[in-house]
DNA sequence: ATTAGTTTGTGAATCAATTCACAAGCCTCC
DNA sequence: GGAGGCTTGTGAATTGATTCACAAACTAAT
C-alpha cells in the first residue's frame, strides 16, 4: 500500500468524530465541504484524503453518514478490540487509566506496571498494578498490542525496548523525551511541553 | 518575519532539550550531526532549522553548547515568565496543576477557574480555584497570556471564544475537539484518541 | 427526457519541506 | 604558515503535501 502521510491519518480521526456526532442526530448525508468547515480544512483536501482509499461519495449527493462512519473506523483500525497495557502506575498512569475514550473507542486496558512495591499489587480504577518483573511473561500470555509509557523520561528508552523486545508494536509515550525504535515499531509522543513551547514561540514572534 | 514551519518549532524544542542534558553533562560544543543523531533527523535538517534564526556555529567545530541553548531559549520566548490559567478544575486540570514541567520552563499558573460551586474557592495544588464568572474582571486585571482548557468537549468552543474574547491570545486544548479561533489566536490541541486512531491505523495497515 | 443545480474524484499545478552537495571557514599539527 | 581534516551555512534539487479546476455522475424539477 502506498504509504499514507501522517497529516492524512490524523484528518481521518477528526473526519470521524464529526461524523460519529452528525449519526447521532440522525444526518443521513454529508458533503466534503461541509466536513471541511468543521475539521478547519479544505473540501479538496477532504476528498483527497478519503480518495487514498476510495470512492465512498456519490456525485451530487456527498457521503452517506453511516457508510462513512464505518469506512473510517474500518480504515482507522477501530473496528476491534485493542488490548493495551499501562506502564507506570504515578499520576499519569492513573489519570489514564480513567480516562473515558480507551473504552469508547474499543481499548481495554488490560493491566498497569510498575516497580513500586508500595503500588504493585493495588489497584488503578479497577486495573490490577503489577510488577514490571512480570512484564515480559504477560506479554507472552496476554499479548497486548499497545503500550502506554506513563513513567519518567530517563527511564522511557530503557522501558521502549523491552516493550519492543516482548513484541509490543504500538507505543504512545507521556515521557517529554524523544524515543527511538525500530523501523517496524509505530511510537507517538504526547509532549505537553513541546506544545507550550509552540505557544511561546507564536506569542513571542508576533502571533 | 518569514513564516517558521510548525514542524521546525517542534524540532527546536526536541533540540533545546538535549542541549540541556549536554549542558548538564558540561559538553561544551555539539555538532549537527550529534543533534541529528539525538532528534531522529538528519545534520542538514538541523542546520536548516537554525539558519532560519542567524548563525550560530563556528566551521569546523559545531555549536557552543551555552550559547545554542541560550538563542534556543530566546527563540522559543522562554526567556520570561508566561502567566497560565487553568480553565476547568477537573481530573486533567487537577493533574495539570501539580505537573513540575509548567514551573521549570517558566511558566505560572496564576489560578484555576471552574463554574462548579463545590470546588469554587477550594485549591488545586495550591492554586486558587475562581468562579468562572470572574473570568473577565480577572484576566483584564492580570493579563495571563495562556489559557489551557481542560473541560467537557461541549464547552470547549464556547469557553475558547470566551477566552479570545478576553484578549489571550494562546490556548493549550485538552478537549478531544477541533476548535476553531481568530487568526491572531494560536491554539494547540493535544488529543489522545487521535494520537491512539494513529497507533491502530498503523497496526492496522501492517505497521 | 432534458435541463439546472450539486458534489465527487482526480490529474495537473502549485506550494512547502526536506535533502543534497559543496564552497567557505575554522582548528590542529607539523 | 601551509596542509589536512572537520563542520557549518545555504543555494539547488528533490520529494512531499495541498490546492486548483474540471469532467463525470447524480438528483430533482418540469
Amino acid at each position: 500500500m502506498k504509504r499514507i502521510a501522517d497529516s492524512t491519518v490524523r484528518r481521518l480521526s477528526i473526519y470521524l468524530r464529526f461524523l460519529e456526532e452528525f449519526e447521532e442526530h440522525g444526518l443521513a448525508t454529508v458533503s466534503s465541504d461541509e466536513l471541511a468547515r468543521r475539521g478547519g480544512t479544505t473540501s479538496a483536501q477532504v476528498r483527497k484524503d478519503l480518495s487514498f482509499f476510495g470512492s465512498f461519495g456519490k456525485r451530487g449527493l456527498g457521503y452517506s453518514v453511516p457508510e462513512l462512519s464505518t469506512s473510517l473506523r474500518e480504515i482507522l483500525g477501530l473496528g476491534k478490540e485493542w488490548r493495551v497495557v499501562i506502564i507506570g502506575a504515578g499520576k499519569i498512569g492513573a489519570a489514564l487509566a480513567q480516562y473515558r475514550g480507551f473504552r469508547q473507542r474499543g481499548f481495554v486496558i488490560v493491566a498497569a506496571y510498575d516497580t513500586n512495591p508500595d503500588k504493585i499489587g493495588r489497584t488503578l480504577e479497577g486495573i490490577e498494578i503489577r510488577d514490571m518483573r512480570r512484564f515480559e511473561d504477560d506479554v507472552e500470555k496476554e499479548h497486548p498490542e499497545i503500550a502506554v509509557l506513563a513513567i519518567p523520561t530517563d527511564d522511557a528508552q530503557g522501558v521502549l525496548d523491552r516493550v519492543t523486545h516482548a513484541g509490543i508494536r504500538a507505543v504512545l509515550n507521556f515521557a517529554p523525551v524523544q524515543l527511538h525504535a525500530s523501523g517496524d515499531t509505530t511510537v507517538k509522543t504526547v509532549n505537553m511541553a513541546m506544545e507550550l513551547e509552540g505557544l511561546t514561540f507564536a506569542l513571542t514572534n508576533h502571533g
